[in-house]
DNA sequence: GGCTTGCGTTGACATGGGTCAAAATCGGAT
DNA sequence: ATCCGATTTTGACCCATGTCAACGCAAGCC
């Protein structure tokens, strides 16, 4: 709840070889440019850091900005009056923030111990979309991946038992991060046991015991309380909608 | 689960004039279009009727057509291996079926208490929005509202108690038949209890019982089984989120 | 009309997971 | 290395909701 910041954000404009050297590029929507179309887009492109906890923006902020992450995890989240917090999505390396119609922001985003991205206004990426089609032809590819993505969690939200979800969730994180072409199995997990409580409905002590029961019973390995070895993919995925 | 059809399904190609006619174009992506470009339009697409309970496509299906709702509602769900369904999400007029990135369809779909698409083969359709951006565009805005309406379907899963849920369900129906120019009061139910159960991730005699308690309370007013009356909008509103 | 069939409601009961509480462990800061 | 607050784990208890079962009701059909 009162998360702190452990570092400064820091803000600075992108000169155009940085964006060439893009390691997220292939991910985001800059991927689809050529070299001196990324240079009209680095003009535009802010590039930020934050900290431990940091916010990116709040939710009801005006939504002037959109954000493609460079690099570490966004937690999305809204608080509802009855002091409970919905975690509505992790987002990683390559993923867009900016999907929305609304005047303003309806989540709050904020880092997940530390992460790097590119700024950019809304304003600015419209002209950028409308003098590149290749570009909002991008946008509907990662907008479509973020439904998928979306739906995805609707299915492990609504379906199972706690150990159902986790082990989904599990598997979800590990899958997500070989595409990005990171590492498919020590599940490296940024987030602590209550963001995960309140990303799947339910209560963080039941999340921690669902991780102690999955590690009795041989399908994971908890090697730290952050990194998480899958033993048994196949039981893992039988067991997250089957129990 | 062993749904049947009570209308046959049909299936007739479009000339240009229909398109001109369809109440719901200024709904989907061909209110972007002028008439000589809708008249292209109408050309790869075919009208087609489904009866309570058919469906348009099934889970597992190749995924090589998209559709338009122009009347009525679909159904979105798919099945777990232990049996239960999860309802992804009700489609409405206007609504669009399509964005997915996947060779086959990763959900089922099936028309509730009867429905009308335009169908249009994903090949030719990518054709129309390299042909004409303006298509492009409004998919973009179109997979954002998808986006946005599948985060509220993840808000509404993931927090509070079962009468929570069905409040914050019926007041998105009744705010989505007002977007798309309908009777924002008196809610029409067209799916039944277990679709609604299947939709919120509860037991469909918890969702019966809900109702009751509702309208025990006077925040609304069961009219008949498919049509509630919303007494106390503000009241709902607040038991939605507050409890 | 009377039957059939699917849908909805209500009741009784069991249990998974929420809540409260306390101890254990982790990790950053000095 | 030590300390201190934050996070995680574990335990005990209880309630909301799932499950099972019976019944009511409306629509369609003969």
């Amino acid at each position: 709840m009162t998360k702190m910041a452990s570092t400064k954000s820091a803000s600075f404009a992108l000169d155009a070889s940085r964006c060439l050297i893009c390691s997220a590029k292939a991910l985001n929507m800059c991927g689809s440019l050529e070299p001196e179309e990324l240079s009209r887009l680095s003009q535009i492109a802010r590039c930020e850091s934050f900290g431990n906890g940091e916010a990116l923006f709040h939710e009801g902020d005006p939504a002037k900005t959109v954000y493609n992450i460079t690099d570490g995890a966004i937690r999305l989240s809204t608080s509802l009056k009855n002091g409970r917090r919905q975690v509505v999505g992790f987002l990683f390396t390559g993923d867009f923030i900016g999907f929305s119609d609304r005047e303003s922001f309806p989540w709050t985003g904020e880092a997940v111990r530390g992460a790097k991205v590119c700024r950019f206004s809304r304003a600015d990426l419209a002209r950028i979309t409308t003098e590149f089609p290749k570009v909002e032809h991008r946008l509907l590819e990662m907008a479509t991946a973020d439904i998928a993505s979306a739906q995805d969690h609707i299915v492990m939200l609504g379906q199972g038992s706690a150990a159902e979800k986790v082990s989904a969730f599990l598997l979800a994180l590990s899958r997500k991060s070989a595409k990005r072409g990171g590492i498919e199995n020590p599940v490296h997990l940024p987030m602590t046991r209550e963001d995960i409580a309140d990303y799947l409905g339910l209560a963080f002590e039941t999340v921690s015991r669902c991780f102690t029961r999955l590690e009795n019973e041989g399908l994971i390995a908890i090697e730290s309380t952050r990194v998480v070895r899958i033993k048994d993919f196949e039981a893992l995925a039988d067991f997250s909608d089957d129990e």
